[in-house]
DNA sequence: ATCGTTACCGCAATCGTTTGCGGGAACGAT
DNA sequence: ATCGTTCCCGCAAACGATTGCGGTAACGAT
């Protein structure tokens, strides 16, 4: 019932802990036939070294956190599969830890991480967070941290992003290239900041090639049902012949809206998303999007993270990566 | 740089480590005033309990593991979530790991989990598990484990499901009472067990209504893309006026099939699914659908776990807890 | 002055590993 | 016979906390 410990092999051998230990890391001081032996040993005794003592020792915890707002059906799944996918093959351990897009909670969470001696921090920004002063304590004590997706100016970690204005724009340049006049916004949260920046390349493109920005509709909604509905409305104030959607949350929502006005897609209206790549084909028709992969962010986020725990890279300055975005051109347009 | 231990503090004040432990425990031994004083040297210090240290003494972790097939955007992101929920409030943390349906790496993870000292195991089988033989080793070391959505028959584990047998047949006699004669049926990767119940529960409902069920049009597809290539095959030969499918997986692979077909939901066909409740709304017409809700659970099976490792559930004997679907009636029949 | 309490606090073992250092045995060389 | 190597292996101290047991001081009571 009790596990096995290498003192338990110790003494069945007749050895000391100390070389049933280098024995069993291949140490060189061992003979090799004594190593069979403890080897056969610990397999019989169905032996498993205590990690959380070889992790005290060492003062290693081999554990990576990941702290995302909410698991949600949209964009973080992939992400995790990314983060996942390096990390395993890195040899480390993944925490997933929920913020609830709480600042409080997110405080708790990296209190968690240090007290829990993460090796490393990946950590998506939650709503309430303005700035990065709560990330000092884990700065002191010198654990690694990465942002991703969601950031801040004034970062100084290294963080993997999107140039969230730079996509708006060139999402809603592409719908003018395709013959839009009149274009309607459609956006996440406006607490959070890619909501607003992805908003102010919305205005940016439209302001270059010669609409007001500012009499295009625009809607703010946090979720599903609220982008519905504010949808709806907007239809009964305006006719827009195309819709910028900052993801493809929104755009779910948006799409029952024109079916209950009775606007096809994408003949009497165009709708272009931001999206990870999934929904989208869920949807009908099929929503054009600009692919920001989940899976890259995870994977690009995750492996810079490690380097850094590993300390392949030195350089004391951060850096910001900013992934590129490709536009899959699907049905909606 | 390096944390602040108790022995730091104990050097700060003048007194034992054992003093400054028993203090900050809030041991009766200790006075109040030196109580006062060691708190507020911790505070200052930024002290942190080294969570490895306490844990190999009480021979705790503290960590709870989730082990999934795959983290997609079906399914599991609610179940994740019921799952932190309860987990958090009851002080643990949350580990998840994926065995990308294989029985290998579902192997790989059970061993992280006792290696790691996992308190317990929350876990849904892969594909490829076709018995429980290989939780053995958790067994016997005394890790308690909680299967839920995926298991097998002869189970010998606490359990979470649904009747999916039971479900099906509920969801194929409603659209029989609905008016549906010819009724075609979807199913997910044919290996899984949820697959191959659903499936007869399709079939038994057909038979009990007189309807031969061998010669109900039938598709398993693994992917999303299978499912609508196979829909698409299938109505150049049938002409169902209704579809059973076993998730809103295969559902978002049937309906740009029957788009392509110009088949109108739910006046030329109606479709029914199995959910947990999120996609159904994304999709256009919102597809009618059981209710599986994966929150519910996530919650459950956490709160199973949880009272087995705090040994509240004292039987040995293991029980399994079969959820109650109800019938979300949305726009798709 | 002695004894008994009560209130505090320290010693040292412990959890399971790792690892620096030292030491014994065997062996060959001188 | 002595010395030097080489090859193995054990002792004991860490890692940072918890905790049983014992000990000391203060104090009042007798």
């Amino acid at each position: 019932m009790k596990r096995a410990t290498i003192k338990d092999i110790s003494l069945q051998i007749g050895v000391s802990t100390s070389t049933v230990s280098r024995a069993l890391n291949d140490h060189p001081d061992i003979s090799d036939s004594l190593k069979e032996q403890v080897k056969q040993v610990a397999k019989a005794l169905n032996y498993h070294p205590n990690l959380m003592a070889v992790n005290l020792r060492r003062s290693r915890s081999n554990l990576i956190a990941l702290i995302i707002p909410e698991i949600t059906m949209f964009f973080f799944p992939s992400v995790i599969k990314g983060v996942e996918e390096v990390v395993h093959r890195e040899g480390f351990q993944l925490l997933v830890l929920q913020s609830q897009d709480s600042l409080e909670r997110e405080i708790q969470n990296l209190r968690v991480c240090h007290d829990h001696s993460m090796e490393g921090v990946l950590l998506s920004l939650s709503a309430e967070s303005s700035d990065v002063n709560h990330l000092s304590e884990l700065k002191e004590v010198g654990i690694p941290v990465v942002l991703f997706d969601k950031s801040v100016v004034q970062s100084t970690f290294d963080q993997v992003l999107i140039n969230d204005f730079e996509v708006a724009y060139q999402a809603v340049t592409y719908l003018i290239e395709k013959g839009a006049k009149n274009i309607a916004g459609l956006f996440g949260n406006r607490n959070i900041s890619i909501s607003q920046e992805r908003h102010k390349g919305f205005q940016q493109a439209l302001a270059d090639n010669g609409i007001d920005a500012y009499k295009a509709p625009t809607i703010f909604a946090s979720s599903l049902q609220q982008c519905q509905a504010a949808s709806s409305a907007l239809l009964q104030r305006h006719k827009p012949d195309a819709f910028f959607c900052m993801s493809d949350e929104v755009a779910a929502g948006l799409y029952p809206a024109l079916n209950a006005a009775n606007i096809r897609i994408p003949n009497d209206c165009k709708v272009i998303a931001i999206s990870d790549g999934n929904l989208p084909y869920f949807m009908q028709p099929t929503l054009t999007h600009l692919h920001h992969s989940g899976l890259e962010v995870g994977r690009v986020a995750a492996q810079r993270l490690i380097d850094r725990i590993k300390g392949i890279v030195k350089e004391p300055e951060v850096t910001t990566k900013i992934l590129s975005i490709g536009i899959v051109e699907l049905g909606s347009v």
